[in-house]
DNA sequence: TTGATTTATGCAAACGATTGCGGTAAATTT
DNA sequence: AAATTTACCGCAATCGTTTGCATAAATCAA
């Protein structure tokens, strides 16, 4: 079947297409009679303006790229859902592509969105990403870029990412208000440097405000290594009281243990993690958490992006404030 | 910055832009010399194609839309990773949006990928939506549709879906193998075919070949509810020996009833369900589960998409198979 | 040398929409 | 009745590519 075009229309309608176009969007320069004309023949032609058409005229898409490390991830999920809420609302449609943390996939990504020319790009660098040259180009094209999550550190860039520092003191507060006295911290990776700000904010505060509480820090690369982390640390006679998972990973290796020893929660021992709140929901009890909210971020993100749009720069750092979601495991 | 077109290098080239449009896409009728000069400038200036003009011109778009009940899914979350990886590797980028099993929405989105103009889409139904005369509509703008997961019962679509029937059969074959006397089975939405489908096959599997084992049929819409109605029904006097669980969703809710009472597993009760593996593999003891693999599925479903693009029509329904992953719940 | 081929390049018309600038009729004013 | 305004509408250029066809130069055959 024939797609139907403006031109179509004015032929039909014995119109200019210039006229088509203008009643279409209700020019005031139209008579209201043309107009209702039109309007319903395009109705009963079930026309539909060719986005590609507009865009090449225009010079705007209306699309959005979003790079993420991978679509499978609860907090990256949460923030894309918020992001595609937004562009909803705003008109805009969203191209999501993953970068699997390959840097090589990431620059391929940006080309991607390049080549449409997309209005804008939400972009978690991958892990190892050191090079913003290609992200340079994308302002050279005047397409702003507004980073996520895993930023870039130098401050021309528009970010927004997550309190990691207060994620991990309002753990340590929580933990210290328990009256813990032997605590096992598992952190992260420790190449990334959101390990390291987590370790390092939770680390001082500890040792600011509960000298006396026994720290055993730890860092794991996956759940497994959590898990057999947590079994050996557990066994010497001097059992900890309390278990904080920086990421949900850690918490899902730790909860194994404990669901394998049948260790009571939280009599025998607390539990609380960093999490956007899926993984801790799924055990019994539930486990208490500081929330990072991907659904959050994903706000932040989308009000950035169009002030950059909108307002020409905004070059700034903003963050999603943590909150204690309180849950019976502490 | 100026955004460097044909014209431009044609201009700086002292050449026509079909020459310059010829040289880059390595055209015979082009001098070798010429090339060479064509595809150094336009690498110095940084040449990329506008993808819109392309796509007005060629009327193809080289992009996939994808409309799935929600982004924050494990199953769909693979499956899109699955369609992603092939469509790289295929020169397609991929626009993905969530209906949120919302039928307007759906609408909406389909809009939006027939402005775009897509190469094609692939398409889970909504829970609730019944009229298909928007496919149609796809279907006479030539763009392929292929349904995956939750599919229409019209044969005249393209289709590919989990064995639903399989999986139900082989988590029975399993229960009976393990000797269970009096088996809770709880299935999803009783309005969703893949429930209906589910408890069909299972119940006439057991009714076949294991009429004395005492079975208990129930439908839940929740995580909540699944725990709930476990709860209940394992406080009588009559305990279960094993217990099934059509989804992810509802062995959430049966695994904290079970950790709240302190239930052994699989001592005290066998566990079983159908997964994509995630949410099974969090648990101590591992839950055994039959493995529907929304991976799979995405790989059968570019295929199927590929063959409708290239070869015309595909009309057929095809299932990605069912197999059991053991763990220590049964 | 001339006509036939080959090789290399350019012209110009699409694709479908937007929009500044005019144009023409009717309506209104003098 | 002539002049001016107003209300509607059309022309044509433009966005950046692709591509069938024409054309010019170079090579070849005779």
């Amino acid at each position: 079947m024939m797609n139907t075009t403006l031109k179509l229309l004015a032929q039909q309608l014995q119109l200019s297409i210039s006229t088509v176009s203008r009643a279409l969007k209700d020019h005031p320069d139209i008579s209201t009679a043309t107009k209702e004309k039109v309007h319903a023949l395009a109705n009963s032609l079930d026309y539909e303006p060719n986005a590609y058409a507009i865009q090449l005229r225009t010079q705007s898409s209306k699309i959005f790229g979003v790079i993420v490390p991978a679509i499978a991830n609860l907090f990256y999920d949460s923030f894309i859902a918020a992001i595609e809420e937004e562009s909803r609302k705003n008109g805009y449609a969203l191209m999501i592509l993953q970068s699997s943390n390959n840097t090589e996939n990431e620059l391929n990504n940006l080309k991607i969105f390049r080549q449409n020319r997309v209005s804008g790009v939400f972009a978690c660098l991958s892990a190892h990403t050191q090079n913003l040259e290609v992200y340079e180009k994308m302002s050279d094209r005047d397409i702003p870029v507004v980073f996520f999550d895993i930023v870039p550190k130098d401050n021309k860039y528009t970010k927004v990412r997550m309190a990691d520092e207060r994620c991990a003191v309002i753990a340590a507060e929580k933990i210290i208000e328990r009256g813990a006295k032997r605590v096992l911290a598992i952190f992260g990776d420790p190449a990334l440097s959101i390990s390291q700000k987590r370790k390092q904010a939770f680390q001082q505060f500890m040792e600011k405000y509960a000298a006396k509480t026994y720290c055993t820090y730890i860092n794991t690369h996956s759940s497994a290594e959590a898990e057999a982390a947590f079994d050996k640390h557990y066994n010497k006679t001097q059992k900890f009281d309390t278990v904080f998972a920086m990421t949900d990973e850690i918490l899902i290796g730790v909860m194994k243990s404990i669901q394998a020893h049948n260790i009571k929660v939280p009599n025998e021992i607390g539990v609380i993690s960093i999490s956007n709140g899926f993984i801790p929901s799924l055990y019994h009890p539930v486990i208490s958490y500081v929330e990072t909210s991907g659904y959050e971020l994903g706000k932040l993100a989308f009000v950035q992006m169009l002030a950059n749009i909108k307002g020409g720069k905004t070059l700034s750092e903003l963050t999603v404030d943590a909150r204690f979601i309180e849950g019976k495991s502490m």
